[in-house]
DNA sequence: TATGAATGAGATTTCATTCAT
DNA sequence: GATGAATGAAATCTCATTCAT
């Protein structure tokens, strides 16, 4: 059986492997460490045969790998649309930070997102691999926000005197600064939701023009 | 014989010690992913005796656990020592940012912080817990920015509008987008020199007062 | 439905049986190792479906014991046809020697025949088992080298020293000689052709009255 | 640790590979297929640890491999020693047929030195690789019989018309008749013993003077 | 004290066989 | 009848830890 790559779209998951994905998302969401997760676990929570996982995928690191992609696509789909339901880019930005703190379980994602992009281990030298292929380019969420940018530079709402591949970094730093606040927040005095509001405000003041 | 917590200065660190933290030093950053690194790896490098390790530690995470702290101790140390250089928050942020990237193996030990910090694995959840303890306070990099963002408020560097807690947070994101750009973003269109320059400006902006 | 018992005359062998031989007889000949042969792989190789083999056989072992005494079968009506050409002892051994080199499919098959009685695998005794059965006699190759011998006892070309019997074993050792020279030993100083000369002579000389 | 690479010296072998390699014997003697034996029971025969083995073998094959290269070294010593207690060519060939007929475990070494000539399995193909490296060539049974010609055709005791590279395959081809036959012996009429002689004649008969 | 050979629990992986479609 | 996705028992292999030397 052709085995699965990591490269399907959202519909081409065959159910076996949605409940793999599944699996492995609610193992991450549990605070398991991904790394130390025995495939075992992972098919008794997805009620499947421990070999079937063999059927679709190479070895340990690719169910792993697939799994991130998964969710990655998944999370970059949730901005789109909350994207697609707003007009300004002031307000697309505050949707995101909104939507992110909300869900705790895309807390997880976004924070397994820096994970990834920092760690050395089969899956996710794996992972980042598999990102960087064409094939994969339309799921990143760094696409979400470069359309957010150009529609924003487009409208004269972002500064002129920015760069335009700079906007995303900016975006980028502002969205980790309140992540990793907010997972340290135990020993921070304010709180997450007035942070929020002045990350939010010092975003808009470094990217936009003042007057709108 | 009592084994090494991890709370020891420098100087009080057993010679074979140093040799296992040193072994797992080389191994992160010849790019070896720390969790599925063997202790005979680690006690080939080193030198010494399989057993050894086991004389002066408990277990597996006990060694990695220590060793990072030891990295993270030696990151404050070389940080205290570049901001004591320079009078200005401006400059020290700088400086920061120029001996980041100047020194790979420090990037290694950055990246690795934050991934200890964002990850469940049972030696992560270790450093967490021995962070947080009293002894070892002295020695996070938090309290190089602390004091950094102390001196800057005080000499009237940083705008007042800003939530003092919040600045070592914005640094702190500055230096991660930066590193996360230069280390996954190979692809990336401009180069790391122009987008160090730009986030640092980006961080002034935002952190200090205009006519400083 | 009744199962294959590798008994069936050639003609009786129902199509999809005969892809399945067809594709054993491939998997050896390309130097795989029968006993490691997925069962997937045969299946694939013949074009079929894995669940269909279960159809006709009870087990992998009785697959690959049926295929190889297909092999046995073939083996012995090409030998039975080659000697019918000839009328002298001599030169029927001869005929045989040169078919078994000219062929490499069938140097192979003769080879598996060799291994197979001098293995313990489960499907090895299992063709042992079905090759002693009175309805599988008539396939055996044993059987070509019996009347050659009869044949030339009876014309007076054979020693009258020599124990009947002995004559297939002597026979059977210079072909397996000359094959295990041939396929093992490619450090031979000596080449094949000349090996094939005088273990034919040294076996004719061995076995036949000198002025004939 | 260094691995066991099956080029060392008898006395070189580690207590635990010893052990290793008995188990395997005493398994293939027993009548088991080698290919389906389970690594675990060989170490349970051997008396050690599972993980031992991987101590000094990469894999399984290579624990096969090794095994039956020190049952050909031991063969072939076995042979040497014969060999250097008798003087006369056509006694040496006479104590090999004798002495392999004597021991049925050497019987078995035998055989499975054709099954492995004749074998495409991992390990099989591994042992011819192993036996072809420079390091083995002291230990290959065929030097004992090249040893014994040489000294023949010093001697004169072998005939003129011969070719010496020849002589070795005849020797081979009459031991395969002996050990075929006498595998075969249930179906055979002759006994062994009868066999045994006029094979040895007729073995002297094509190779020696007559007068000798 | 220091060692590293030995261990075995437990992980990953394989693949013959089944059975719903 | 034919299929091939699914299974899970059983195999191979790993490696943290122990302990005799």
């Amino acid at each position: 059986m052709e085995k699965i790559t990591g490269m399907e779209a959202a519909h081409e998951v065959p159910p076996k492997v949605l409940l793999i994905y599944e699996a492995v998302e609610k193992l991450i969401a549990s605070g398991e460490d991904i790394n130390s997760v025995k495939v075992s676990t992972i098919t008794e929570l997805a009620g499947i045969g421990k070999g079937t996982v063999y059927d679709y995928f190479e070895n340990k690191d690719e169910i792993i790998a697939c799994s991130l992609l998964y969710q990655i696509k998944k999370l970059t789909e949730g901005l789109k649309e909350i994207c697609s339901e707003k007009e300004i880019f002031a307000e697309r930005v505050y949707a995101c930070l909104e939507e992110i703190q909300k869900q705790s379980d895309k807390q997880q994602c976004f924070l397994r997102y820096v994970h990834v992009m920092t760690a050395n281990s089969g899956y996710c030298q794996l992972v980042r691999d598999k990102m960087k292929q064409k094939e994969f380019e339309q799921y990143l969420p760094k696409r979400v926000f470069e359309e957010m940018t150009m529609d924003g530079i487009e409208r004269g709402e972002i500064k002129k005197t920015i760069l335009p591949e700079y906007v995303i970094y900016a975006i980028f730093s502002k969205l980790l600064t309140y992540m990793i606040s907010v997972n340290a927040c135990e020993t921070m005095r304010t709180g997450s939701e007035k942070l929020r509001t002045y990350l939010y405000q010092s975003l808009l003041d470094e990217l936009c023009e003042k007057n709108v």
